[in-house]
DNA sequence: GGAATAGTGTCTTTCAGACACTATATC
DNA sequence: GATATAGTGTCTGAAAGACACTATTCC
């Protein structure tokens, strides 16, 4: 077949090729405080950054040492940069099988000292109490949980500035326009539990008053109750749970939405 | 400093790196046939492919040489790949500063029988007027334009199937969920045009009902009447012209819309 | 009974959806 | 007057927003 011709005559020095590719990913929780019982929980979106140690696996000093950065590596040859980011999110958590999303590729020249290295970057979100095995890698030094107000000002590693700006900007977006907020509650969860998670995002007063989203969640297509299931956890007062329908298709075009 | 030292003794090496780094674009354009005069227009989404060439520009066998994909390239070590999107539509269609926006990146193993090679995919949008200089580069032995559907069915390159079905669904969604369609539109716009683009991803009756939509159109706070601006190229009768707000933050979180 | 969360009753206002109708032009 | 697109008048029903109120439990 000609395809095979092609390939013995191809050469592909022709062509300056990048110093790498790696998967960085940025990991939220959400941290939920315990206000006491009977009471709904207050809730933070947290991120998880690694501090970059000042000797790397091999004991050379280490690129960026002792500054924050995503979590990441390189990506190997037989591997799509998606399943590096599931691979490295289980080697640094022990989690699996959560909810990993591409988000954006960063690729600005100079934006890594070591050269030509291409960052596809991902979100993932892991339930707080998953989080608890984690652990500091070979390249790492600490790891730990920043609210997504304060990590804008540390001192962050490469461009993971603009990347993290970015990854909180999509994150925000998409628990308010999807729902991923279905990966931060258990399975079954009130009115309040869920409002808390939306409550780390927007300060709607739809979304912030309860009269009205206890009203409002029985009617979202896509949220169903669970008959007769209540809990006490949240209030005294037994309170119905809900769950998030299997299948959902959520499209409101903004030319037929309200405004 | 520290970072000096580090580099020194970073060998890259140390990881197999990419075979080649590529930035691909999903052209997509209006046609727009004039059904006569004082009539609407109506509207088909068109794609533009490439028709790769039997011989590349070295004159040696082309990889899969007679098959249609998307245009695209290389991308250069001292540019980012949106960058060289920006480059090679302008060196395929003469067209510049237009709607470009990176929508997934493709590094499956395997998906380009030349190596490891990554495509960062982009779409764009190019009104209909500026496509008129398009032309066949050297790898392309024809550039042509296909109807969103029809385009399915055409033999394709390397794993541009799955790329293209993805870059017509986030150019459906975006259509309907973002002000995207100002792209497709003049400037100043009668309600009947910005229907027709519509209409080209959508049959919700709210849209395709013309006493629905002329009236809608009047409230959406991201659309402003030119105020006294009328035309008759849609219609005897003339028409009050639109146009799209500067600022636009649309965000009806899901929790609150209406279903 | 007090306190706290979870809801409901009900009114008003807004708007989507439907249908009939008018308005403006060309031929 | 016929025709075609653009647009309004007006009714209905559904839901959003606001406010007062009730319900359930623990202490």
């Amino acid at each position: 077949m000609s395809n095979k011709e092609a390939l013995e005559q191809y050469d592909h020095k022709q062509f300056r090729t990048p110093d790498g590719y790696t998967s960085d990913i940025a990991v939220f929780t959400i941290l939920s405080t315990k206000i006491g019982e009977f009471k709904p929980p207050h809730m933070t979106l947290m991120l998880m950054l690694i501090k970059r140690a000042q000797l790397n696996a091999e004991g050379h000093p280490n690129i960026e040492a002792g500054k924050w950065a995503l979590p990441g590596g390189f990506v190997q040859p037989d591997e799509s940069a998606f399943e590096a980011a599931k691979r490295e999110l289980e080697e640094e958590t022990s989690v699996n099988s959560i909810h990993i999303k591409h988000f954006g590729v960063y690729d600005k020249p100079g934006r890594d000292p070591r050269g030509w290295i291409i960052s596809n970057a991902h979100y993932a979100i892991v339930p707080e109490h998953e989080l608890s095995k984690r652990r500091a890698n070979d390249d790492a030094a600490d790891v730990k949980l920043f609210s997504v107000d304060e990590v804008l000002q540390l001192d962050l590693a490469f461009d993971h500035r603009e990347i993290i700006e970015a990854a909180i900007a999509v994150i925000k977006h998409d628990l308010l326009q999807t729902p991923v907020a279905k990966s931060f509650l258990q399975d079954h969860f009130t009115y309040s539990e869920l409002q808390a998670v939306l409550k780390t995002v927007t300060n709607d007063p739809a979304i912030t008053s309860d009269q009205a989203f206890s009203r409002k969640i029985k009617t979202l297509p896509f949220i169903e109750e669970v008959s007769g299931q209540k809990t006490q956890r949240t209030s005294k007062t037994p309170t119905q749970l809900y769950r998030f329908a299997d299948e959902m298709n959520i499209v409101r075009p903004i030319y037929t939405a309200r405004y």
